[in-house]
DNA sequence: TCCTTATTTCGCCAAACAACGAAATAGGAA
DNA sequence: TTCCTATTTCGTTGTTTGGCGAAATAAGGA
């Protein structure tokens, strides 16, 4: 039940929402998820790991830059039935298709000047 | 998206989860669900507003008494399918079968006799 | 080594929320 | 009508949560 409540819990803030569906499209690092939002790295990173904890997303450490995506096959039946379920919610939707755009200019980007231009704010 | 995360806070609270479980085997009025769990009636009112609110459960006006059941297959998509993921996800859990039991005693009982000894308290 | 930088942890604040009891509402029954 | 009584609404309280910035941590690169 605990582990349950952990995912309903995770899946009760639109920006852990919509951070799922931007997973999608692959892997993202904590800054470029804070680009999309426009929030603070340390928001971004409260959210992961709350994800994290609920086994939404899983996390690959690459150096300095830690990446994160969603399960693959061997995630538990309960957290891939979650995700379709969200998916199937939201993927047409307008905002989800808006930040679904806004990623894509994000990706063409270098991900190192992301974070140098969000460490000089 | 409004309308999903409606579903998704509704989903974040343990006690409301237990509410659309007990609710399987039948419509319930507000003073059974308050004895099978113990809480205000006050609360548990305000909880059903908010399943509600979500789509998650439809009500019926009985004389005195409302009775709150869980929706029909002319549901929206999005919500038969959450409600298929909580049922799925948590229907051999030990804590929902206890619920299961308790809610049989419960049930045995007049609810007149419930709600009475209620406003007593 | 020292410096830079990507991320996390910590401490704080404001908003949201779950719980209660009291009062209000609604709907029989006397 | 005047009582009950089932439920909701309202106001309050304590807890949780989302946000930030600052400091701590971790991992290259100079």
């Amino acid at each position: 039940m605990r582990e349950f409540m952990n995912i309903t819990k995770a899946l009760a803030d639109e920006n852990r929402v919509r951070t799922l569906l931007a997973l999608r499209k692959g892997e993202l690092c904590v800054c470029q998820i804070t680009e999309l939002f426009g929030l603070a790295p340390s928001t971004v990173s409260k959210h992961l790991s709350i994800l994290f904890q609920a086994g939404l997303v899983e996390s690959r450490k690459d150096g300095r830059w830690i990446y994160y995506k969603l399960p693959g096959r061997n995630a538990p039946v309960v957290v891939r039935e979650a995700l379709d379920w969200v998916e199937k919610a939201l993927a047409d939707n307008p905002h989800v298709l808006k930040d679904n755009q806004q990623l894509k200019k994000i990706l063409k980007q270098d991900p190192a000047d992301l974070c140098k231009r969000q460490c000089r704010k």
